[in-house]
DNA sequence: TGTGTATGACTACAACCGTGGTCATATTGC
DNA sequence: GCAATATGACCACGGTTGTAGTCATACACA
């Protein structure tokens, strides 16, 4: 439902993976090879607060930020939306498009089998 | 590498099904639930030729519109930045969500299957 | 032969996105 | 106590996207 662009999510996750953190924290949290400068992320938390993915709390001068939106929820729904749109809801043709596209790993193969055997349950 | 956005990409498909169409024939072929105007269509059409996605041929005072990219191609390429961008590159949550989100039907489980047995040889 | 209709070329415009600047203020380190 | 720094509030700006409007022209039919 609610719409969170590239840049938005990865800032959703970091904030999955720990909630609670200042923007200046969220900042040095995603430091690898993301270097944008503390303005930018403020303004993506931002926008993810008037967006209602995430909610803030007061901590003195500054916010604390906590998702709003769970993270399997969204992503699950991401999954289908996307599935929807490019493979017109068909799953089996886009892991046939990651096995060619990308080679899925012995791990990958085997983590799918499973979960295969699990939902024939 | 191209980007194409949601609704390029309903253009896109109904050339890829069938290549050679005018716009007005894109436009009714779209019908379905689509009811675009028809310069909404050319301007989509438009801008997929400008980002080379399409190339046109000139048939008396209109154009004929053929893909540029082959629909394979781009969608394992989706494929790959969708999982990339929203699963960390990691195929088996990707599925994992989709059977919890909308429940994978037998089919898909039956044909899954047949892929991961290909897969392994 | 004049008028509606299809077509392409160009234009518009608001919302969203990536990117960050400005300004006022609060805090902290010397 | 004062200067550097951190923080939030607000603003900016060019590119993309969804959604068409306008204009000139070319054909098709009455």
């Amino acid at each position: 439902m609610t719409q969170i662009s590239a840049s938005e999510l990865e800032v959703m996750d970091v904030l999955w993976a720990r909630p609670g953190l200042a923007a200046s924290d969220v900042h040095d949290a995603l430091g690898d090879g993301r270097d944008w400068n503390v303005r930018t992320v403020k303004t993506f938390l931002a926008r993810l607060v008037e967006k209602g993915a995430l909610t803030t709390v007061e901590d003195g001068r500054r916010y604390l930020y906590f998702p709003a939106i769970k993270e399997d929820e969204y992503k699950a729904e991401a999954a289908t939306q996307f599935i929807d749109r490019v493979f017109s809801g068909r799953a089996a043709p886009l892991v046939a498009h990651l096995a060619d596209a990308r080679g899925l790993t012995r791990e990958d193969i085997a983590e799918l089998e499973k979960l295969l055997g699990e939902l024939k349950k």
